[in-house]
DNA sequence: GCCTCGATTTTCT
DNA sequence: GAAAATCGAGGCC
């Protein structure tokens, strides 16, 4: 494995785009929250106009983060007890993190979930805020000051995009994208 | 490896 | 009342 390290922040313009270019941007990019981190291999966007999305019938008390400014961050409760974790794009629009190569703080993400295997560790958006500590509390938080921090991660990258995951409505929508051949992903792709 | 199931909050019907 | 942007445990092959 490369010598992983975080580069240059990203821009907060960079998020003022729509969800479905900034999810596969994100994609080999460097995702730390306070002292764990890694590179994201797998991200998902929602947009307003997609039925699968928390902010198609607007906004509520949940999803008031995505009707907010971009480059903060969309935290919500998944099926009553996992979190997920979204960076704001678009008004109305976000990009949920689905996978995180492990890297910083391999350890303390270890002691997080109670498990070893760093294949695991974040191979799905509910591990990944176990692992990296991610709760309620970062709800609306800006991604470029602490604790969160977004930057430039893997140089050259290979993407692959494929329908989203656990969704029931708008289902065909290839807007799942990965980092080609990661073995951290949640699911391969086909 | 595959499958089924249950935990529990938010939203909608 | 039921489904949802999920996960882990347990049963089976």
């Amino acid at each position: 494995m490369e010598d992983l390290h975080p580069g240059a922040a990203l821009p907060r313009d960079l998020f003022n785009a729509d969800a479905v270019l900034v999810a596969r941007r994100l994609v080999g990019t460097w995702l730390q929250v306070g002292p764990t981190g890694g590179i994201v291999v797998e991200t998902e966007a929602y947009r307003q106009d997609d039925q699968a999305s928390h902010s198609f019938r607007g906004e509520t008390a949940r999803n008031r983060a995505m009707f907010g400014p971009p480059a903060h961050a969309y935290v919500y409760r998944s099926y009553g007890l996992h979190w997920c974790f979204n960076i704001v794009c678009l008004r109305g629009s976000a990009v949920l993190v689905r996978a995180l190569m492990p890297v910083l703080g391999v350890d303390i993400m270890r002691d997080r979930r109670g498990l070893e295997d760093i294949r695991r560790l974040c191979s799905g958006p509910g591990k990944l805020c176990a692992a990296l500590g991610i709760d309620p509390g970062l709800d609306r938080q800006p991604i470029d000051r602490p604790p969160i921090l977004v930057a430039e991660g893997l140089a050259d990258v290979e993407t692959v995009a494929g329908p989203r995951i656990g969704i029931t409505r708008d289902v065909d929508r290839a807007w799942r994208f990965g980092l080609a051949e990661s073995r951290f992903l949640s699911r391969a792709f086909r």
